[in-house]
DNA sequence: GCTAAATGTTGAT
DNA sequence: TCAACCTTTAGCT
């Protein structure tokens, strides 16, 4: 259950324990019907944007993933479990191997899809060559509201709804805040915090945004949930003015806020 | 054992 | 705005 930042560290894990080796590819589910031409190449790279995965196999193409709100990967080291009948695509070494499960999008293509793709996603805030303005000018000529706006992977690629919720509380900014609104200095506070997050993210291999001395409870210990201050936080007391945080639907996902501290 | 929910996107109405 | 797709897991009974 992926942000950009499960995408991005799935990439340097694979990168570190797949590329440069001879790679067996599997498909126990048979239904990525590739994986036969791909079996017992070398993975020559593997790299994310936002929230997609691309294993490129040299002139073969690019496998191109997308987990969807329930995919997964395991990765283990071997010796090889037996694969579920749900698992996708298998990429095995000698000493690890890989399982996917549940994916929306598993598919071998070519440099021009490769580049479609790219085309159509705006600046990771997790990748090198992210251009921030080419996401500003959409923004802030969108009549949409900034919560609509961060979850678009057309403007921004790689947020989704926990740290769009968790970006928006950090900022103080209220979610249904129109695009047109919003001022650059407030653009370029979410992007260097979705920066700094989703970094953080990365390293951590979850989605971890409270500062240390918000995570304590006055009387209580550090809780697991003491991760978040918004994102499925639902009536429970915002951990900085005390006020029920607040849940509301907002195009089929659950938006997560509190209204005292988001003006 | 059953149900609901989950860090997502697309395509039809 | 809604249904469809893909699968696991938590929280019930």
């Amino acid at each position: 259950m992926p942000e950009g930042h499960t995408i991005h560290r799935l990439a340097l894990d694979h990168s570190d324990r797949f590329v440069g080796r001879t790679v067996t590819v599997t498909s126990p589910q048979d239904r990525f019907a590739a994986a036969s031409r791909l079996d017992g190449q070398v993975l020559s790279d593997v790299e994310a944007y936002g929230k997609h995965l691309l294993y490129r196999f040299g002139e073969a193409g690019w496998v191109h993933i997308h987990l969807g709100l329930f995919g997964k990967i395991w990765t283990k080291p071997t010796p090889l479990e037996p694969a579920r009948s749900t698992v996708r695509m298998r990429l095995a070494t000698i000493d690890w191997f890989a399982d996917l499960v549940g994916p929306t999008q598993c598919m071998l293509i070519d440099a021009d899809e490769r580049a479609a793709l790219f085309q159509r996603l705006g600046p990771d805030p997790l990748r090198a060559d992210a251009v921030p303005d080419a996401a500003w000018q959409k923004l802030s000529k969108s009549r949409q509201s900034v919560a609509a706006l961060l979850m678009d992977q057309h403007v921004i690629a790689g947020i989704g709804n926990a740290f769009r919720a968790e970006l928006l509380y950090r900022a103080g900014l209220n979610p249904h805040v129109e695009g047109t609104r919003l001022t650059f200095a407030q653009w370029q506070m979410l992007w260097r915090d979705a920066k700094r997050m989703m970094r953080l993210g990365v390293r951590a291999n979850r989605i971890v945004t409270t500062r240390p001395e918000d995570r304590e409870r006055r009387h209580g210990r550090v809780q697991p949930s003491d991760a978040t201050y918004v994102y499925r936080r639902a009536e429970m007391p915002c951990r900085r003015c005390g006020s029920m945080v607040v849940m509301e639907p907002l195009a089929g996902r659950r938006l997560y806020w509190c209204p005292s501290c988001q003006r």
